[in-house]
DNA sequence: ATTGAGAGCGCG
DNA sequence: AAAGCGCGCTCTCAAT
């Protein structure tokens, strides 16, 4: 059963051919059951309002994003002309969770001039991309894709829904501890006024040097031969100088206060929770973006405030060395697999393996030395072990380098289950036919391959990149299916709203880690679903391929207590 | 006043 | 140009 959601002009929807009432859409979703893959053009046009109403929906298929996908799939063939103009499923705009018309809002009060606005034919849409799967060689990795794509998009409008616990006036303990109280609109917290002061004698600067000045700071920096041509961090812990200590202090201390202070706190949480919106697929090798609040960068620092509602817990999971065991899949690669099995076979340390297979002598050098295989690092010792590295596991290394490859030719690169990355633009070709100009200078043609090698370095890492994103897609849809069927447990009511009242729900995901909020009573059985859920999306994207995505799972009241 | 680049740093 | 990927955000400083 795969009902579709049609926009109507005035307001209503339609559904299998029946007119809805856009205040009845909730019931009409809660009856059809957990069978009905629900089919629109968007999930965040549609979700937030189900679940305002209290309707969870087990399956969907988001018209928007399956586009998107296929469009640019190599393994897709998409009727029409390949450099045909962009339709309107290429530039449909995400529906914004936080807009003024947030559906949120969208049920409560429909009118002729709330509902939603026309948009392009869902049925039409999905009748093309049926037919582009039916027509493609890989049909079952693109399903495979675009459903985990849909849950990933159910996941996140679920996850803002919730909100992550967060306890403002830890939050703001922790700010005072380190950076002193609260200070007036305008003045430095007390803590960054002292720094500024050492900061000031150490360069014997005058009592009006601003230290948030990066000119006038690197201006006394040179004047007083510290020897920093810049002000990164990496650069300043080089030098042997007063003014290194306070001056790093400071900008740590800087960043916490601008990024994550007492104005972050008033602007994103609210009523016990920090909201962020997450943008599925926002990254162009499919990784989720979020909007609003940096989600995916909360500082470690400010973890603290993080704490699970009275009689709840935490369940925190990420997934060990993800990238390096997907690589290893991919390319069917066994060596790096066993590696990654560990002597007793049920799932090591990776790096560890590493070393045991004699190809590095320390687990440090196993893991810059993956990192530059992976990111296309050539220099320091990341660069000296990759000869070692590419001799034990062949394989893996000629994977990575046969994407780098296509991408120094300008050619597309696939995920595992076939999303494409993009090809580059034109300043990109601009500067490779720039090398083949009759007057063309060495400059050019240093030019044209930095260039061809820069974009090499962004499809060799697309692919492992992109297709430890699909792995985690369909990590975080079994989780999300699995802890539906656990249930709710026997809870007063709290802060958890309804359709999660009670039950285990998802809260945080950050790439290959999982936050759940779980009912205390019921988190070992979501870390064992957790767990489970892992090894189903290994199976899912890797069959049988003896490769293992081992966890590290901890059960903590407050997400910093986690690690 | 608003906009955009660049620098820098947080996360994975 | 921190060797080597992907982001979001906030700041300064200069241009509009």
């Amino acid at each position: 059963m795969q009902p579709v959601v049609i926009p109507s002009p005035d307001g209503s929807v339609r559904v299998d051919g029946r007119r809805v009432a856009l205040g009845e859409l909730p019931s009409v979703v809660a009856s059809a059951g957990a069978a009905a893959r629900w089919t629109w053009d968007d999930t965040n046009r549609w979700y937030p309002g189900l679940l305002a109403a209290g309707v969870r929906v087990d399956r969907s298929h988001d018209l928007r994003l399956a586009h998107r996908i296929l469009r640019g799939s190599a393994l897709a063939a998409w009727p029409g002309p390949a450099d045909a103009p962009p339709g309107p499923w290429d530039t449909l705009p995400a529906a914004s969770l936080t807009s003024a018309d947030a559906p949120a809002v969208l049920f409560a009060a429909p009118g002729p001039s709330s509902g939603p606005a026309e948009g392009p034919d869902p049925v039409a849409e999905l009748a093309l991309q049926d037919a582009v799967l039916a027509g493609s060689a890989a049909a079952g990795r693109l399903r495979l894709l675009l459903a985990a794509e849909s849950a990933g998009a159910l996941a996140a409008v679920e996850m803002y829904h919730a909100g992550l616990p967060w306890l403002a006036d830890v939050h703001d303990a922790v700010l005072t501890e380190t950076l002193g109280p609260r200070p007036r609109l305008g003045e430095r917290p007390a803590r960054l006024e002292e720094l500024a002061h050492e900061i000031r004698a150490a360069l014997g600067a005058p009592a009006g040097l601003n230290p948030d000045s990066p000119r006038d700071l690197l201006r006394a920096i040179e004047r007083v031969g510290v020897g920093a041509r810049t002000l990164r961090k990496w650069e300043l812990e080089q030098l042997d100088h007063p003014v290194v200590e306070p001056l790093l202090e400071y900008k740590s201390l800087y960043r916490l206060l601008t990024a994550n202070g007492w104005a972050w706190l008033e602007a994103w949480v609210r009523d016990g929770r920090f909201r962020s919106e997450y943008v599925v697929g926002g990254v162009v090798t499919g990784r989720w973006a979020s909007s609003g609040g940096g989600a995916l960068q909360l500082p470690k620092s400010v973890r603290r405030a993080v704490v699970a509602d009275p009689g709840w817990t935490f369940v925190v999971a990420d997934a060990a060395q993800l990238e390096p065991r997907v690589l290893a899949a991919m390319a069917g690669d066994e060596v790096m697999a066993a590696a990654g099995r560990g002597p007793d076979g049920r799932g090591a340390d990776m790096y560890a393996g590493i070393v045991a297979s004699g190809a590095v002598p320390t687990r440090e050098l196993a893991k810059v030395g993956m990192l530059g295989a992976m990111y296309g690092g050539t220099t320091g010792s990341s660069g000296q072990v990759l000869p070692r590295l590419a001799k034990t596991f062949p394989r893996s290394l000629a994977f990575v380098d046969e994407a780098a490859r296509a991408g120094e030719r300008g050619e597309i690169v696939t995920t595992h289950l076939g999303r494409s990355s993009p090809l580059p633009g034109a300043t990109w070709h601009e500067a490779q036919s720039g090398a083949y100009q009759d007057d063309a200078g060495d400059d050019d043609v240093a030019k044209a391959r930095a260039s061809a090698r820069s974009w090499g370095r962004f499809t060799r890492n697309f692919v492992v990149q992109g297709t430890a994103a699909e792995w985690a897609l369909c990590w975080i849809a079994s989780i999300r299916r699995r802890l539906w069927a656990l249930g709710p447990a026997d809870l007063p009511d709290g802060l958890v709203p309804a359709p999660f009242a009670g039950r285990p729900h998802l809260v945080f995901f950050v790439h290959d880690e999982i936050v759940v909020h779980t009912p205390a009573g019921l988190a070992d059985a979501v870390a064992a679903e957790v767990q489970a859920a892992a090894a189903e999306a290994g199976r899912l994207l890797f069959g049988d391929f003896p490769v293992q995505f081992p966890l590290s799972v901890a059960v903590a009241r407050t997400y910093a207590d986690a690690k």
